[in-house]
RNA sequence: GCGGCUGUGGCGGAAUGGUAGACGCUGUGGACUUAAAAUCCAUUGUCCUUUGGACGUGGGGGUUCAAGUCCCCCCAGCCGCACCA
């Protein structure tokens, strides 16, 4: 007997083996082609999740992958280490951000280390390190010196009783999520990236993204949500005021029937402030909750201000509005209504009571305008000289008319609006900038950079640490020498995440964030992964910065990332006790079919299967799995079954099936290699069709297997594997040559494997006498002739119904495929009574005989 | 509401228009064992009384010698955005 697979010291043994010999640590090298393999940096939470192993799993293959294939990998590693949660342990642990912070980095990067992963960890890079986050200091000043980074004047959540700003994530129907109080909003100057400049270089750049996928693409163009129709400017009649609007339906300017502007316009105030019943109005504008829910039920509500606009075209007097669906930061803040060609203004016209007059003609049957709106193509109708015209064309002339009477002109819109990156927070990037009394907003020297935070804070009161702080804040201005005041805010953790694929290629560089020459090499990352919860924010961002950082000088292509795989969730089913209490799986089992607690065996419903979550208690301790299966069960189990895409569910008999096989293999091959000829013999001559049947099935392998990691189909993959991996551990040999060829398919079964489960795999790999480790192992070679099969099997249909099997020889000839395929019982059966019409023969594919 | 994705055995999932269900999980039967675990072998879409046959890829039409795959119309589920003029 053979003594069992020793997990733990054996994958132990190999992880000290890369680390001695540098194996993963990469320079620029241009004899080889590079490959700049990337997963999403992650958050120092202290442990790592099962997210992450999927994550990081599937980087981890495509890296090897890749090294196998002769590429110069760099496969990186870091932290985003800036952020909320440290401050929030700050106060309710009385941990300082910093320490909570690299204590938990430490904690996982063992976790993760146990996982095997092919990192250079030599370029590891921690986004709360002062070295990290200097130059990040050095390309805001860059910023804002090309005009791309200002301050101005908008609305936060302001909790009152925490004293603090608050995130959009943290405001819970309306209300701070920890204080419970209603959540003002509060006008404060905040530091802004101008991404609006680069809204249509960045539209027009998805396009060339041919190696994202297209949800994500969909996604980032939806944001972006460029629109084009036209300003207009209108007198407002008995005032010295002009309505400024914004409409994409020019087209529809005989059907207005009122006008309208958000009740935060400038003008609502200034033209209806003393009307009675304005503030009220105001007040249930504002009241209407924030949540999709809400303003999905929410009525549409309209004020009367009493003025009126006059239609250009038809010199119609409208009634001006202000309305509660009409959004400020959309646009001009204001539009006209043309109810029947517009679900929102003829919801509102049918409860003012205004008129709806159709001007577009619907080539259908559609319903009554009165009843319901039409929105679709058609022709001009009810508009003078523009009847007749198709909508588009009428959309151009309305534009041109306007024009010409200097009332208006085509625009463009988009949705997207200017990255917000103020946050008043400590455990931030401290924005470089200085306040002066006489010489305004002064950047910080590059000399003084980084603007480091200071490690004497507390926590004990609400607000920003960094305001409350007796000496921080207080410096001279670079530029006159007076004292001043530093920015105590801090940036936005999403612009850590904008540029760290940069500062991998550089980690040391002192001077620069990253040297142009190693940009120049490395760049665009070749193959990103990550999580779908980052296709449109973190993704538009860093396309953004990679702009801003050409603008700036930088050498960096415009698209920081050139292929983009989103991996899926991995979920489990829920358990729940006769109390209705959550439970982890660990503590349940199943005993004769049902579902019981472990501790007293009283019983458990099993639930949905959802994502994982704290909450539902629904986890799986990676360290536990790490621990009782070992990093290659774990990466195995996830890379079997569901597409990497696609949700996974992780269950117990998965990755214990996984654990069998690692199992099944090492025996198997460690009961034969004493019977098979030594490493590197020679090929013999000749071999029994048996053996060629296996060689055929060893090559297809090879070259199947690169093509699904290079699909991202791992599952498949996987499945390839365990089919070449079946053939060979059911193989009888009867000779020598039999024997060379099973050595030969278990040496290339095991070159597939290394990509997945590398530590089994240098294992056997030594097991089977090779001293060069697998790590610095080429993807093995495979026989071009040897792809094909001699024979095929197929199907052999009467009127597309399959009535036999054949086996034919490779090269077998149209005529002879009819032949056999005529002679089958089957066939004869099925043409019973009938004469044979037409014969379809595919070779190598089907025969079909067409009777009737 | 708009946009996108997905529907295939008990389950996860395979199938360049060409033998539907690869590979795995589960279940069942058996071998080994005093017994169990582990392992190995067989079997596992549904229905019909069989040799064998019929039916089967969310539903309904269509194209084709041949449709899970292509086209049209529905239905369901998931995700994203959401009063964006």
């Amino acid at each position: 007997m053979t003594e069992r697979y020793n997990i733990k010291e054996t994958e132990k043994k190999w992880r000290d083996v890369w680390t001695e010999r540098k194996c993963f640590e990469v320079t620029e090298d241009t004899s080889k082609p590079k490959s700049y393999v990337l997963a999403m940096l992650p958050y120092p939470s202290g442990r790592i999740h099962v997210g992450h192993v999927r994550n990081y799993t599937l980087s981890d293959v495509v890296a090897r992958y890749k090294k196998a294939k002769g590429f110069n990998v760099l496969n990186p590693m870091g932290w985003d280490a800036l952020g909320l949660p440290a401050e929030n342990a700050a106060m309710e642990r009385g941990t300082h951000p910093k320490d909570w912070t690299y204590d938990n980095i430490a904690q996982m990067k063992s976790q993760l280390l146990s996982m095997g992963l092919a990192i250079d960890w030599s370029r590891e890079v921690a986004t709360c390190d002062p070295d990290y986050y200097k130059h990040e200091q050095k390309m805001f000043i860059d910023f804002y010196k090309k005009g791309l980074a200002y301050q101005k004047e908008s609305v936060v959540n302001w909790d009152p009783v925490e004293d603090t700003v608050l995130a959009n994530e943290q405001v819970v129907d309306g209300k701070g999520w920890r204080s419970g109080a209603p959540v003002e909003r509060r006008k404060m100057y905040q530091w802004f990236f101008k991404i609006t400049e680069y809204a249509d270089d960045l539209l027009k750049g998805i396009e060339g993204l041919d190696r994202w996928p297209d949800k994500v693409r969909t996604m980032q163009h939806n944001w972006i949500g460029k629109s084009t129709g036209m300003n207009a400017s209108f007198p407002i009649n008995g005032t010295d005021e002009t309505l400024d609007i914004y409409t994409t339906r020019p087209d529809t300017f005989y059907g207005a029937s009122f006008f309208a502007m958000a009740a935060d316009h400038p003008l609502s105030k200034k033209l209806a402030g003393e009307k009675e019943g304005f503030e009220d109005f105001i007040q249930e504008c504002q009241s209407v909750g924030t949540s999709e829910e809400a303003i999905e039920k929410a009525d549409k509500l309209g004020f009367d201000t009493g003025y009126t606009v006059t239609n250009p075209f038809t010199g119609e007097e409208l009634p001006l509005f202000i309305a509660n669906f009409i959004l400020m930061d959309y646009g001009t803040g204001a539009i006209f209504g043309c109810p029947a060609h517009d679900a929102r203004d003829h919801e509102f016209a049918k409860k003012y009571d205004l008129k709806i007059v159709q001007v577009v003609e619907s080539p259908e049957d559609t319903p009554d305008i009165q009843d319901e709106p039409y929105i679709g193509p058609g022709k001009i109708m009810n508009s003078e000289e523009f009847n007749g015209m198709e909508v588009e064309e009428a959309k151009t002339a309305v534009i041109k008319a306007l024009e010409a009477k200097d009332m208006g002109k085509g625009a463009t819109v988009y949705r997207l609006r200017d990255w917000g990156v103020s946050r008043q927070r400590y455990w931030g990037c401290p924005v470089p900038m200085i306040h002066c009394e006489d010489c305004g907003i002064v950047p910080v020297p590059e000399k003084d950079l980084p603007v480091e935070l200071p490690y004497d804070t507390n926590y004990d009161e609400p607000g920003n640490p960094l305001d409350r702080h007796p000496t921080w804040k207080n410096v001279d201005c670079p530029e006159c020498g007076k004292a001043a005041r530093r920015e105590t805010d801090t940036c936005d953790t999403f612009f850590e995440s904008s540029w760290y694929f940069l500062r991998y290629l550089d980690p040391k560089n002192e001077d620069r964030g990253f040297s142009d020459e190693k940009s120049g090499y490395w760049m665009p990352v070749d193959q990103y992964i990550g999580g779908v919860e980052h296709a449109v924010l973190h993704l538009l961002y860093s396309r953004f910065f990679t702009r801003a950082l050409k603008a700036c000088g930088y050498e960096v292509p415009d698209e920081p990332f050139a292929g983009l795989f989103t991996q899926g969730m991995v979920t489990h089913a829920t358990f729940e006790d006769k109390e209705g209490n959550w439970c982890f799986p660990a503590d349940v089992e199943q005993r004769d079919g049902s579902w019981v607690k472990v501790s007293d065996g009283s019983s458990v419903k099993r639930g949905a299967i959802t994502k994982m979550s704290k909450s539902k208690k629904n986890v799986v301790d990676p360290e536990d799995i790490l621990d009782t299966y070992g990093a290659d069960a774990a990466r195995l189990f996830i890379l079997s079954d569901s597409p990497p895409e696609r949700d996974l569910e992780w269950t117990e008999g998965g990755i214990e099936g996984a654990w069998r096989f690692i199992n099944k293999l090492h025996r198997a091959i460690t009961d034969t290699v004493f019977d098979l000829p030594a490493a590197g013999t020679a090929q013999p001559s000749d071999f029994s069709d048996a053996a060629k049947k296996l060689r055929s099935l060893t090559h297809q392998s090879i070259v199947g297997v690169a093509e699904d990691i290079d699909a991202f189909h791992m599952n498949k993959a996987v499945a390839r594997i365990r089919e070449l991996a079946n053939a060979l551990t059911g193989f009888k040999t009867n000779n020598d040559a039999d024997k060379w060829a099973l050595r030969e398919g278990y040496e290339a079964l095991i070159c597939l494997i290394n990509p997945m489960m590398p530590h089994l795999a240098e294992e056997i790999w030594e097991t089977l006498g090779h001293t060069q480790i697998l790590a610095d192992t080429p993807w093995p070679a495979h026989d071009e002739s040897l792809l094909a099969n001699d024979t095929v099997t197929i199907g052999v249909q009467v009127n597309g119904k399959v009535r036999a099997t054949i086996t034919m020889a490779a090269d077998a000839s149209k005529d002879d495929y009819e032949k056999v395929a005529m002679e089958q019982d089957g066939v004869q059966k099925a043409l019973e009574g009938k004469s044979v019409k037409k014969m379809i023969v595919v070779p190598g594919r089907i025969v079909n005989v067409v009777a009737g």
